[in-house]
RNA sequence: GCGGAUGUGGUGGAAUUGGUAGACACGCCAGACUUAGGAUCUGGUGCCUAACGGUGUGGAGGUUCGAGUCCUCUCAUCCGCACCA
């Protein structure tokens, strides 16, 4: 009978669901295995990256199954989010009719591929009980002070209609809609990430080698911490007058503290606030002011493209070691969002201030020795910088921090690049933050028992403002604390903060789904996640956010894990003619089509088989085909199984062509460890697996084939289970699946050795050597053997490699 | 500019970690069978050469008996960050 992917793929799937095959044991005594591919988001329809990341999961989980291991691998959706509201809009669809029918057909499809998931344990983000134990965490942050709400200048979308955090502007773009963003001043709910910004930094340390070293830079530098002195420049008395009195002075940020005595001037950012008041009270030439208005209108990446520019504020400083007046300017490459929003200027050593002293004939002033040209920005000996000149600069910036501590003028500090993360959405499809505004209590959070704050179905959504806000009832309601009128907050979350957390709720048991959102004991068995995989796309978004929640709520008590994500695997893009796959673009390969015309078991193969997870994958039509093909052999070849069990084989009675035979399969066996405990180089196994059905159809032993087949089939079942479980059902009544098979050294021994005999470096010839056979005598042959190559030369040096080669070196007589 | 990677046949990619470069697969070429097919099977296939042989892992050096692998320099491509004081 021939290959019938589709027979054979709906027998097992039917069976596997019947059995729930794959629900992991509710005992936390057995050793485990969480291995987790990035849940989708519900956009449709599944692509090629979908079932690439799901076929790398479903070969571990299924690997670590075989081998006795409690394995969960759950599947769920990242259901909130814009598409849904885009849909909405453009046909009228219901965001949640929307979102669950595409669930609905994408599980169908993820069923077709023969994924091992666990079918009680699926759930969507949007799904009420999970909106509800994630407000508890929101309250509990907030009560913490984690989570707080505030006016400040955000990210905003016009096309999205909703503020972005920081992490989701790319190149000063909307990272969904690649719309411009703008800066706009509006209240938003900020989580306190910063507060953790050195764990998790210092924590990176634990991921080193076990997660993609580029993945940890990035976030490093994303992190961006940086160790120097903050101190006040106290303004002159004249420029206070000048002030109203309303400033004192200002704080400034420097990683140079070596470098202080240099200082030439200061420069604030246009949205500083003394700059704003000189800006507002008509105090500069209203050229000047309407200047600085539009660099304030500016984004930052609007900013860095414009050449520095900056106007002088007619205010002074006092240098607080010298105590020398310091005209202070405003200038646009000071950012607000960094440092305070105001700098000291040494435009000697750095480059940034001598570009700007440059264009306004600022007065430049070096203190460290070093270089011909300025600006000087390397190490060297101070000089002019009053009782510290002589000393090496590194050794200065201790003394200098020292010093201004001991004086009480300013402080050693660290400042981070990363900035808190904002995760108010002015938009419907999210879980709403479950806060009330009462004129009497200020800002309130709901009552637990009256979680969660639900939105509501009536909604219209028209693309213009916030639904919710627009909403004729919803936001109306009783202040949870004194019972008075009051308004519903009507932004909701960001669909990061679903995802920073669901891999908790997974490792949560269901029967408990309803009661708590995370349960410690569950959490702590699971977690955590042994292997996750997914694109590198998330390098610092949410695999930033899902560390950052991991610790918060590890802190408020839910589990004892401090990372989220043991190993790290980030797949490469499929791509096709070069370019990733897009509808745009035309270049799709449909994962449904592939499956009807090959079967579930192809794709798979194919796709592991291509390339290694981690790079690119170029689609390739032809080359399925030839996937196809070694399925149909390999399917085809049950025929020359005889036995129904493991056999007895005596190797030595063998000939050649067996036993190189069994050593191609055994070699496979040694790799599969390798590979789906370390490398996972499927395409090596798949490879391995190949060359041993090569060899095994050279020649003709029953028993061969059968140990064969029955080796074989247990490592490709992760990859293509289907045909794997139908023939190993058939010829071993799955007594192939229960464990690990043992590697029979004696296979590996030969009965004579091929050595390759190199003589001056270069292959000449080979020998055959009996194993027992000494160096001299595997010399002896060499030397025999490559005569032809050593007339006329000497041999100045024999090196034997045991089992592999000769090499003798030579030089001519 | 800073940081991270990657460069191997016509193509995707191997190489037990310093030991026969190109496994496996695609493609191509030749042949077999034939119910003529986008099926199956057999053989060949890095490049130069009629052959002997030479040459070959982006390039140039170096270490070594031996280098795709280690060191130095260099070029190219991709990705991330980007005025962070």
């Amino acid at each position: 009978m021939s290959y019938t992917p589709s027979e054979i793929e709906a027998k097992w799937q039917k069976q596997w669901e019947e059995e729930q095959a794959f629900e992991p044991s509710d005992s936390h005594t057995e050793p485990k295995k969480y291995i987790l591919s990035m849940f989708p988001f519900p956009s449709g329809r599944l692509h090629m990256g979908h079932v690439r990341n799901y076929a790398i999961g479903d070969a571990l989980a299924r690997y670590y199954r075989k081998q006795q291991f409690n394995v969960l691998h759950p599947i769920g959706w990242d259901a909130f989010g814009m598409p849904a509201e885009n849909a909405a809009i453009k046909h009228g669809r219901h965001p949640k009719e929307w979102t669950y029918s595409n669930i609905d057909y994408m599980r169908k499809e993820l069923n077709t591929l023969g994924l091992s998931f666990s079918k009680t344990r699926e759930f969507a983000t949007c799904d009420p009980l999970y909106t509800k134990h994630e407000q508890k965490f929101i309250i509990e942050m907030f009560e913490k002070g984690l989570l707080y709400r505030e006016s400040t200048t955000v990210n905003w979308c016009e096309s999205c209609h909703t503020v972005l955090a920081n992490e989701q502007v790319e190149e000063g773009c909307c990272w969904r809609c690649d719309n411009p963003v703008q800066l706009k001043e509006m209240p938003g709910y900020y989580l306190d990430i910063i507060r953790y910004a050195d764990e998790l930094l210092e924590d990176l340390a634990q991921l080193e080698g076990k997660w993609p070293s580029q993945v940890i830079t990035m976030q490093r530098n994303w992190i961006g911490k940086s160790q120097g002195l903050a101190f006040d420049f106290e303004l002159t008395e004249e420029s206070k007058a000048k002030l109203g009195g309303k400033f004192e002075g200002y704080e400034v940020f420097t990683t140079r503290p070596d470098t202080i005595y240099g200082v030439t001037y200061s420069a604030l950012a246009p949205e500083h606030p003394i700059t704003k008041y000189l800006v507002e009270h008509g105090l500069l030439e209203a050229e000047v002011a309407e200047k600085i208005k539009s660099i304030a209108n500016m984004s930052e990446v609007e900013r860095a493209k414009q050449d520095k520019e900056g106007y002088p504020l007619g205010i002074s400083v006092i240098h607080p070691l010298t105590g020398e007046e310091i005209p202070v300017w405003t200038a646009n490459f000071v950012l607000a969002s960094y440092g305070g929003g105001a700098v000291m200027a040494v435009p000697a050593h750095d480059e940034r201030d001598f570009e700007f002293a440059t264009k306004y004939g600022l007065p430049i002033k070096r203190v460290i020795e070093g270089g011909e040209a300025l600006p000087y920005t390397g190490n060297g000996t101070l000089i002019d910088s009053g009782r510290f000149s002589c000393v090496g600069n590194e050794e200065a910036k201790i003394a200098i921090t020292n010093y201004m501590e001991e004086e009480g003028k300013g402080k050693g500090t660290t400042n981070y690049k990363l900035r808190n993360w904002g995760v108010s959405r002015q938009r419907y499809w999210g879980a709403p933050i479950p806060f009330v505004h009462c004129p009497n209590c200020g800002l309130v959070p709901e009552k637990f028992e009256n979680l969660p704050v639900a939105l509501p179905d009536d909604v219209e959504i028209t693309g213009e403002g916030n639904p919710l806000e627009n909403h004729p009832t919803w936001k109306y309601c009783h202040c949870p604390k004194c019972g008075g009128e009051a308004i519903r907050e009507t932004d909701t979350l960001d669909t990061f903060v679903q995802s920073s957390w669901y891999q908790f709720r997974y490792a949560t048991n269901p029967k408990k789904w309803e009661e708590v959102g995370i349960d410690k004991e569950d959490a702590d068995y699971w977690l955590g996640v042994d292997q996750y995989i997914g694109g590198i796309e998330h390098a610092i978004l949410h695999l930033l956010y899902a560390r950052f929640f991991t610790k918060v709520l590890r802190d408020l008590g839910y589990h004892d894990v401090d990372e989220p994500f043991e190993r790290l695997l980030t797949q490469g893009m499929v791509l096709k003619d070069g370019a990733k796959m897009s509808k745009s673009k035309g270049n799709t390969v449909d994962p449904d089509a592939l499956v009807a015309k090959y079967g579930a078991d192809t794709a798979r193969l194919f796709i592991l088989f291509a390339a290694p997870p981690q790079k690119e994958l170029e689609w390739n039509d032809s080359a399925v085909d030839g996937a196809f093909r070694f399925i149909k052999k390999l399917y085809d070849r049950k025929s020359k199984v005889t036995g129904n069990t493991f056999p007895d084989i005596d190797h030595s009675a063998l000939g050649k062509e067996s036993k190189l035979a069994r050593v191609k399969v055994y070699e496979a066996l040694q790799k599969s460890t390798e590979v789906y405990e370390k490398s996972f180089a499927f395409n090596t196994l798949i490879a391995a697996c190949m060359e041993a059905l090569n060899a095994l159809d050279k020649q003709d032993n029953a028993d061969v084939w059968t140990e064969g087949m029955y080796i074989m089939l247990n490592l490709l079942e992760p990859i293509i289970p289907h045909v794997a479980t139908e023939l190993s059902d058939t010829l071993f009544a799955r007594e192939n699946f229960g464990g690990k098979i043992e590697v029979k050294e004696e296979v590996f021994v030969q009965d004579s050795i091929l050595y390759v005999v190199m003589i001056g470096g270069k292959k000449r010839t080979e020998i055959e050597v009996d194993p027992s056979a000494t160096q001299e005598e595997i010399l002896a042959l060499a030397k025999e053997a490559g005569e032809k190559w050593l007339q006329g030369m000497q041999i100045v040096k024999e090196i034997v490699v045991p089992n592999k080669l000769v090499n003798l070196a030579v030089k001519p007589k």
